[in-house]
DNA sequence: CGTGTTTGACCGGCGC
DNA sequence: GCGCCGGTCAAACACG
C-alpha cells in the first residue's frame, strides 16, 4: 500500500502534551493544514499519559492533572500576555483582571478539588459495597440456590448483574488496555469476584466458548455480522432470553488526509462499499492482532468534507493490547459505556439525536449521539476546536443518566453484560446503582486520563456523572437513545452487547 | 509462496 | 413478497 507512507498515526499522548502544553486544536487542524508536508500525528490513544499520571496521583495533586494543567496553562498564558504589555493606565485594569481571573482560577481549583473528592468517596463506597455485595452473594448462593429460578429471579439477576460490575476485568490479560484505572479495580476485584476464572476462559476462547455465560458477549462473537444473531435464545435462557443485546458504536470524526489512522492494532481490509449517499467508498477493517478478534472498523471519508476521515470500530479485543492501542480500547469503552448508560433513559421517552452535553456549548459538537444509526452510536467530533474545553465550567447540575442495567465492557474489557433486571428499572438497588455508578466514574476517568482530548469530549460527564449521583432517577437525562427500537420499549430494555465502536475521521 | 487487497457475489435486515 | 441496502465472504489478484 502506498498509501501507509501517509497514513496518520496518533501521537503519543504524552508528546502531545509536551509539544502542545496548551492543548490548542491543532492536534487535528494540523493533519489538514500542513498535513501533507508535515502531517502532525496524535496519539489519542496512547496509554503512556495513563501511566504516567496515574488517577490517584492527580487526584492528589490537582497540578498534575492533564486537563487541569492545559486549561490552567491557556489563562496563565492569557494573563502573561495582557498583564505584561504595558504599565500604565492598562495596567490597574490588567491587574484587576489578573485578580478576577486568579479567583476564578482558584474558583475552578476548588471545584475540581470538590470533584476529586467526590471521587474518592465514590471509589470508597464502591469497594465497600463491593465487599457488602460479596457477602450478599454467598449468602444467596447458599441459602437460595433452589430458588433463584422462581419468584427471586429478579434478585438472582441482580446479585449476577452485580457480580459482572464487580468484574469489568475478566480477562486479565487485557490489564495492558487500562494500565492506571484499574490498578485499584484489579487488586479488589481480583480477590472479590469468584466468577473471575469462569469469566476470563470464556473470553479467552471467544469463538467456541459461547456458553451460557460467554453468549452474553455477543460483541466478541459477532459484533458486526448481520448474519450472525444478535441473541441466542437458547444460550442466553439464564440471562433472561427477553433481553436483546445492542450493540454501542463510538464515532470519532478527525481530521486527516491519511487513509487510515495509526491506533496501535494490526488491521486486514475484508471489504468494501458504497455507502449510499457518500461517493466515498466505505472499506472494512479486522483486527488481526489475534485469531478470531472480534473488533472490526470501518473507514470512511466524509461526503461534505474529504479531509474528515471517519473510523469505526466496534467490538472488544480479546487479546492483550500494544501500548499505543490501550489508550483507545479505554476511550472507547469509556465512550461506549457513557453511551450506553445513557440510552437507557431512552426508556424514559428520550429519542432522537441529540447533544451528548446539550448545556455544553462545545462538547455538544464535540460528542453525539446519534438516533439513525442502526446501532447506538456517540459521535465523538474531533475536527471541531476543544480549544474551549468546558470542562471546569461543566455545571454540576448537568444531567447524567444513570446505568440501570451497566455496561456490558469496561474498559475495553469484554464483560458479561448483565441479566435483564426486575421489570421495574427503578426498583433496582441503591447498591447496585451507587456501584455502577462508581464503574461508570472509574472508566470515564480512564479515559480522560488517557486521552487528552478525549478528555475535552468527555470530561463533563465526570461533573454530570458526580451531579446525577445526587439526583438518580435518572428521568432527566439529556442522551438520547440512537436506537429507536429500544425507546419504545420500555418494559424490555435492551442490554447492549460488549461492542465499542470507534470513529476517527 | 505467504500475506494482504480488490471486488463481485451473497446474505440478512428492513421498509414499502 | 419484493427490492434496497449494509455488511461479509471468498476467489482472484498484487506484491514483496
Amino acid at each position: 500500500m502506498d498509501q501507509q507512507g501517509r497514513e496518520l498515526t496518533f501521537f503519543h499522548s504524552g508528546d502531545f502534551l509536551r509539544q502542545n502544553p496548551d492543548l490548542s486544536d491543532r492536534s487535528t487542524d494540523n493533519s489538514v493544514d500542513r498535513g501533507k508536508s508535515n502531517v502532525k500525528e496524535v496519539d489519542f490513544f496512547s496509554s503512556d499519559r495513563t501511566e504516567n499520571l496515574p488517577l490517584d496521583q492527580e487526584m492528589k495533586d490537582g497540578s498534575k492533572s492533564a486537563i487541569v494543567v492545559s486549561v490552567v496553562n491557556t489563562r496563565l498564558n492569557l494573563l502573561t500576555s495582557s498583564s505584561g504589555i504595558s504599565e500604565t493606565a492598562d495596567g490597574k485594569k490588567s491587574n484587576n483582571e489578573l485578580k478576577k481571573l486568579q479567583a476564578e482560577l482558584d474558583r475552578q481549583h476548588d471545584d475540581n478539588k470538590k470533584l476529586r473528592s467526590m471521587l474518592d468517596q465514590i471509589t470508597k463506597s464502591y469497594k465497600e459495597l463491593q465487599v457488602h455485595l460479596l457477602m450478599a452473594m454467598q449468602k444467596q448462593a447458599q441459602g437460595n440456590r433452589g430458588e433463584q429460578k422462581g419468584e427471586l429471579n429478579g434478585i438472582a439477576s441482580s446479585i449476577k448483574s452485580a457480580q459482572q460490575f464487580m468484574n469489568p476485568r475478566p480477562f486479565a490479560a487485557l490489564d495492558v488496555n487500562n494500565p492506571s484505572a484499574s490498578v485499584d479495580k484489579a487488586q479488589d476485584l481480583s480477590s472479590a469476584s469468584p466468577t473471575n476464572t469462569t469469566e476470563s476462559m470464556s473470553q479467552i476462547n471467544p469463538g467456541k466458548q459461547v456458553s451460557k455465560e460467554a453468549g452474553l458477549d455477543q460483541t466478541s462473537q459477532s459484533w458486526g455480522s448481520p448474519k450472525s444473531p444478535r441473541l441466542e435464545p437458547g444460550k442466553c435462557e439464564e440471562q433472561v432470553p427477553e433481553v436483546p443485546f445492542r450493540k454501542a458504536r463510538v464515532s470519532v470524526r478527525a481530521r486527516s488526509e491519511a487513509p487510515l489512522i495509526t491506533d496501535g492494532c494490526q488491521w486486514r481490509k475484508y471489504g468494501q462499499k458504497m455507502a449510499k449517499g457518500n461517493p466515498c467508498p466505505r472499506a472494512y477493517y479486522r483486527c488481526t492482532m489475534a485469531v478470531g478478534c472480534p473488533v472490526r472498523k470501518q473507514v470512511q471519508r466524509c461526503a461534505e468534507d474529504k479531509t474528515i476521515l471517519t473510523t469505526t470500530y466496534e467490538g472488544n479485543h480479546n487479546h492483550p493490547l500494544p501500548p499505543a492501542a490501550t489508550g483507545m480500547a479505554n476511550t472507547t469503552s469509556a465512550a461506549a459505556a457513557m453511551l450506553l448508560s445513557g440510552s437507557t433513559a431512552s426508556r424514559e421517552g428520550l429519542t432522537s439525536t441529540s447533544s451528548f452535553f446539550p448545556s455544553l456549548p462545545y462538547a455538544s459538537t464535540m460528542a453525539t449521539l446519534s438516533s439513525s444509526a442502526p446501532f447506538p452510536t456517540i459521535t465523538l467530533d474531533l475536527t471541531q476546536s476543544p480549544n474551549s474545553v468546558p470542562f471546569l465550567r461543566a455545571p454540576l447540575s448537568t444531567t447524567f443518566p444513570l446505568p440501570l442495567h451497566g455496561y456490558p465492557q469496561l474498559l475495553g474489557h469484554p464483560m458479561y453484560v448483565p441479566p435483564k433486571l426486575p421489570a421495574a428499572a427503578a426498583a433496582i438497588p441503591s447498591v447496585q446503582l451507587r456501584q455502577r455508578h462508581a464503574s461508570m466514574v472509574e472508566t470515564v476517568t480512564a479515559a480522560i486520563a488517557s486521552d487528552p482530548n478525549f478528555t475535552a469530549v468527555l470530561a463533563a460527564a465526570i461533573s454530570s456523572v458526580i451531579g446525577t449521583q445526587r439526583s438518580n432517577d435518572g428521568s432527566s437525562s439529556n442522551v438520547s437513545a440512537p436506537n429507536g427500537g429500544v425507546s419504545g420499549l420500555p418494559g424490555s430494555p435492551q442490554f447492549p452487547q460488549s461492542c465499542t465502536t470507534f470513529s476517527t475521521n
